[in-house]
RNA sequence: GGGCCGUUAGCUCAGUCGGUAGAGCAGCUGGCUUUUAACCAGUUGGUCGGCAGUUCGAGUCUGCCACGGCCCA
């Protein structure tokens, strides 16, 4: 391949390479092209690089350069000959041999300025791929995230896993999920929007340490952060809590950076973030109140003040809203976008984590984080609740929610708290979302510059 | 869902006041044995996103629609 090639030769001086004579075998696609008549160059693009040729007649003989000389730009070749050094020091192949591999019967964009073309660059991600070396970084990139967590997880005894994606009761958090339908079964099915549910089914079982990376689906809008589909980390641990998963977060997220970059800066949108100095950590209602110093913490815990502030920063408001949903309203408008650098926020409202364990001294609160970085949510994690008589209690109210028409409200699993009342160890468990990471780690500003092949509507 | 911007040759883009659609690259023909945005000469290529309207005349003005981008919800 080029890059090995460069690799091993490019430091050579010419001399040395004439001498040592060196044979090798190349084959990728033709990028670039100069005919001069009876000698050409041009350059062959593989999947490590590019490595210029040499083509010419008195090598390769009068029908064989001919036919080289019909041959388009975008046209598959392999070539075989001896590597040298051009005079402005450029490792190449000096061909002896070259055939056609396969041929392009469309043209490649101009090479000079590429494709730039937003929409076609998604759409027709193969011409991005072979046009656009930040493309192609992009997506080494992520596939280097994910093998690094696979790697991170494994090493600390964690069991890969797949669960459902197609659900008969979709569980595991707010959200609309997409309908489809078991011909066989004549059931009604759901792409899932989390695999949560199911993970936890596995601690009952006794696989004590599970994780998944894999899709979810959400049927949602469209927008730079979201697409219909998603990929998320979920992994839980028995016999931690929600602070051994921070500290265990905050160690993955720093050799991430590390191994990605080679340092702890990264920069995110003309933004730096330091992932080396410890993370910021503060409650939900310390972030509240020290963005909105206008609000007391008394008024904190009254529905009243929390509401009449929340409609002020033109919050819309639900008359089921309580101060736990309020909080957190007021939280996403006022705070969010300001957590620059790595913070986790801690001790969400119980409201508004229906799977999280109550916190032993107030119950009104969840061991819950959530991290957050640049501005976004990256993670969100938690001490799980097994207590099969609260969970039921939750679902129950989530179900009055769902009757009272919110569409993201939680389905009653059955047998979910069935499987808690068979006793789930205390567990920390945390979801990541893979998209959202990579865009940090690959200065992307949109999710559809992370997917391969992002969700667009049909072209005709 | 709302606002703003965009859509002209395969690609990247010009197009003045409403008056016969252009350039570079790619392609094609010819020349050129160390080029690299190769070079030189010649040349082909258009449903100007779609449909209506105004006008003697629309790429250009107006309306609607489609797709995309950004911002907001």
């Amino acid at each position: 391949m080029a890059g090995e090639l460069h690799a091993e030769y490019g430091e050579k001086d010419g001399a040395e390479l004439e001498t040592r004579n060196v044979r090798v075998k190349v084959a990728g696609r033709m990028m670039t092209r100069r005919v001069m008549g009876k000698a050409s160059f041009c350059h062959l693009q593989d999947m490590s690089g590019q490595i210029q040729l040499y083509v010419t007649r008195d090598a390769l003989g009068e029908k064989a350069y001919e036919d080289f000389k019909k041959w388009d730009i975008g046209d598959i070749l392999g070539a075989e000959g001896t590597l040298f050094k051009t005079k402005t020091g450029e490792l190449s192949v000096k061909v002896d041999g070259i055939r056609l591999l396969a041929k392009s019967l469309r043209p490649l964009p101009e090479k000079y300025h590429g494709l730039t073309d937003t929409e076609t660059r998604y759409r027709q991600r193969y011409l991005d791929l072979i046009m656009n070396e930040v493309a192609r970084k992009t997506f080494r990139v992520r596939t280097q995230v994910v093998n690094y967590i696979r790697d991170f997880l494994n090493l600390r005894q964690f069991l890969e896993v797949e669960t459902p994606m197609m659900q008969a009761i979709p569980g595991g958090a707010v959200a609309r999920p997409f309908v489809t339908h078991h011909h066989a079964l004549d059931i009604q099915l759901f792409l899932r929007i989390a695999p949560e549910l199911y993970l936890k089914r596995l601690i009952v079982g006794g696989f004590e340490r599970v994780y998944e990376i894999n899709r979810n689906f959400r049927n949602e809008g469209l927008s730079t952060r979201h697409n219909p589909e998603f990929t998320m980390l979920e992994f839980y641990q028995a016999y931690a809590d929600y602070r051994d998963l921070m500290n265990l977060t905050e160690e993955m997220f720093r050799g991430l950076t590390e191994q990605v970059f080679g340092g702890t800066t990264v920069t995110y949108l003309g933004e730096q973030y330091d992932f080396g100095k410890p993370f910021g950590r503060l409650t939900l209602k310390e972030a509240v109140l020290r963005h909105n110093p206008t609000f007391s913490a008394a008024d904190l815990e009254s529905v009243e003040k929390l509401a009449g502030y929340a409609k002020g920063l033109g919050i819309e408001l639900k008359p089921t809203y309580g101060t736990g949903k309020l909080q957190l309203e007021i939280f996403e408008k006022t705070v969010e976008e300001k957590l620059k650098d790595p913070t986790f926020i801690m001790a969400y409202p119980t409201e508004v984590s229906p799977l999280a364990r109550r916190n032993d001294q107030d119950p009104s609160i969840a061991d819950r984080f959530e991290l957050f970085i640049g501005g976004r949510e990256i993670a969100n994690g938690f001490s799980e609740l097994n207590d099969a008589e609260d969970q039921a209690e939750r679902f129950r109210k989530q179900v009055q929610e769902k009757e009272a028409g919110d569409e993201e409200a939680m389905h009653f699993d059955e047998d979910y708290v069935r499987a808690l009342e068979h006793g789930m160890p205390p567990t920390a468990g945390e979801g990541i979302g893979i998209d959202r990471l990579v865009m940090l780690f690959t200065d992307s500003p949109s999710i559809r510059d992370v997917l391969l092949f992002p969700h667009m509507r049909p072209e005709k």
